[in-house]
DNA sequence: CAAATTAGGTCAGATTCTCTGACTATCGTC
DNA sequence: GACGATAGTCAGAGAATCTGACCTAATTTG
């Protein structure tokens, strides 16, 4: 089996988790490919282009959907005051509201997995998908 | 940074360049989410219901995708000699000839990796992927 | 074995996601 | 200040996905 897929699989098991987590905690009005943006905002705001760039879709997507994550609550746009063209997008009320459930769940597969596999091996997963990062993520 | 997006980085940087290779090779009639159920097909071929299952979408999105495979000529269903209401997904002609272009290119993705991890780091990643499978694929 | 249940697929309709192309406004540079 | 590049939006179209209803064949059960 290949490794791409072998990847692929505890991906989408964590992230069903945290969708089920976030449904349950009455944040049922997120989709899918709106968190997949929402999750690569920064502590400080992104803007829309890089946004984009990170979770690999075009810009006018990436606009479609922090369009539906605005209208939710999730996010706001603010003007940039270092670019007059840009509006930087940062986490709003109801956003910052879902991060920690998020966060407990991330938290909670984790320690499943650390469980299974040990702590030692855990730890060297970990390593190596940090360095497999530097070859494989364009954007960082 | 959690482990699901660690996990994602690498399989998008895989799946990426499988898919310009197959589009270099002139198989750029087969979208991502069709190329998605395509990989799960098994060698003597799978039902539609299964095929849903692995790639984890409705039986209907399956059968949609596959639709457009059997009308690009990748794949072909016949009927399951062991029950009378299903039929099997096999690959076709023009499918068969796609699957060596694109296990070439993971091979050579993972011949990279492992010149960036090394040997003995990259074998250990497989191990451990597939020991995490083991908890985090419902199927199989 | 007949009836009921289960399983494999399809049809219909709607929503969401995604893209290409064209456009406006602003920025940085010369 | 003119010009090319950058941030973002608008418009339109195609692809992917879902829910719900339905049909048929197989399996189970009484």
């Amino acid at each position: 089996m290949n490794l791409g897929l072998l990847l692929f699989i505890p991906y989408r098991a964590m992230e069903n988790r945290v969708f089920a987590a976030l449904r349950s905690a009455g944040f049922d009005d997120v989709t899918p490919a709106q968190a997949r943006v929402f999750q690569r905002i920064d502590p400080g705001g992104t803007r829309l282009t890089d946004l984009a760039e990170r979770a690999q879709v075009t810009k006018q997507t990436a606009g479609f959907l922090v369009d539906g994550l605005e209208r939710a609550g999730y996010v706001e746009r603010v003007v940039d005051p270092a670019d007059g063209r840009a509006r930087l997008v940062r986490v709003a009320a109801r956003g910052a509201r879902a991060v920690p459930v998020a966060a407990a769940v991330v938290a909670e597969v984790e320690a499943e997995w650390a469980a299974h596999l040990g702590a030692a091996e855990t730890a060297a997963l970990r390593d190596t998908l940090a360095k497999l990062r530097e070859i494989t993520d364009p954007y960082r």
